[in-house]
DNA sequence: CTCAAGCTTGACGTTTACGTCAACGTGACC
DNA sequence: GGTCACGTTGACGTAAACGTCAAGCTTGAG
């Protein structure tokens, strides 16, 4: 059976919506803005894999709190020599102070981490008390855990 | 002289602002939306050590991604007996779960942070050739980490 | 007394990142 | 040939998180 990821593998839009779980009125925003740019297949959009690698920078580069513009100059970067040595300086700069606060931002989360693990553990240190019987509740943690190390994302609601 | 952040003292909102580099409206947004409520001394708000620390909180919520509801229920926790044993339940599980995405978001911006050192490797590199006499913009990078060491978050424009 | 500084409460505007229709095209079945 | 399923382009709506006035109170300096 081929490799649904090999490299001359075409998405439709749907096919890349259910993949990263987003909506087709994202991706046409995402080109709007200039992050994407689908072949057309007639009118229909036609991803391929490259498509498809930025559009996991993409999304991670939200999930780290990157606006669209920001992913988008970041993106820009990989078009080959597109701007000159002061765009190239300019970009550089750019960068350094991004990394800046990426390192800021990753301690906050380190004490956000620690902070709600401390809570977990009075709260569960309480119904261990008052009301062992609803501790399966934190069944849940395990569940999630093991989700992530599966790589799924979607959680019991 | 007295130390300006000693249990006892208060804050005018301008001070708060500053201190925080927030504007006064958006202090009065939180207090709209529930998690801030400082004292009043005629009209005028009065805010305490304890206004302070949960503003801290809600600064550092932000930063990592949460929206304001998500801060207003963490913060609730730390209500003394709030809930009953199920909202404790409640909240074990939310908080396992925030956890889990927080974990998860740590790995992005590690990936990311790695990215950019690379693209910014390559640039420097592109520099160092072509116009080794921009090079001296790098130093914005040496002062970035020095801000930072120095717990100044102002760079130069 | 006046007047500026700093506070207050509305109330409306703005940006970002989409959601949500409406109206239409285009194969592929039955 | 009707009718899905899936795609398209507008165009308008929306939630979050404030920004930006306007209009008014209070209080100390001159």
């Amino acid at each position: 059976m081929a490799d649904l990821r090999r490299p001359e593998r075409t998405y439709t839009i749907r096919q890349l919506c259910i993949e990263f779980k987003v909506t087709p009125r994202a991706l046409r925003f995402y080109e709007d803005k200039g992050l994407l740019s689908p072949a057309r297949e007639g009118l229909n959009r036609v991803y391929n894999y490259r498509d498809r690698a930025r559009l996991t920078l993409i999304l991670r580069g939200k999930r780290v709190g990157l606006s669209l513009a920001e992913i988008r100059e970041i993106l820009e970067l990989y078009r080959v020599e597109d701007g000159g040595v002061a765009q190239s300086a300019k970009m550089l700069k750019k960068f350094s102070e991004r990394i800046v606060t990426l390192e800021a931002q990753r301690e906050d989360i380190d004490h956000a981490i620690e902070s709600l693990r401390d809570a977990c553990k009075h709260l569960e240190a309480r119904l261990a008390k008052t009301a062992p019987d609803m501790l399966p509740q934190a069944v849940n943690y395990d569940q999630a855990l093991r989700a992530r190390l599966d790589g799924v994302h979607e959680f019991a609601k």
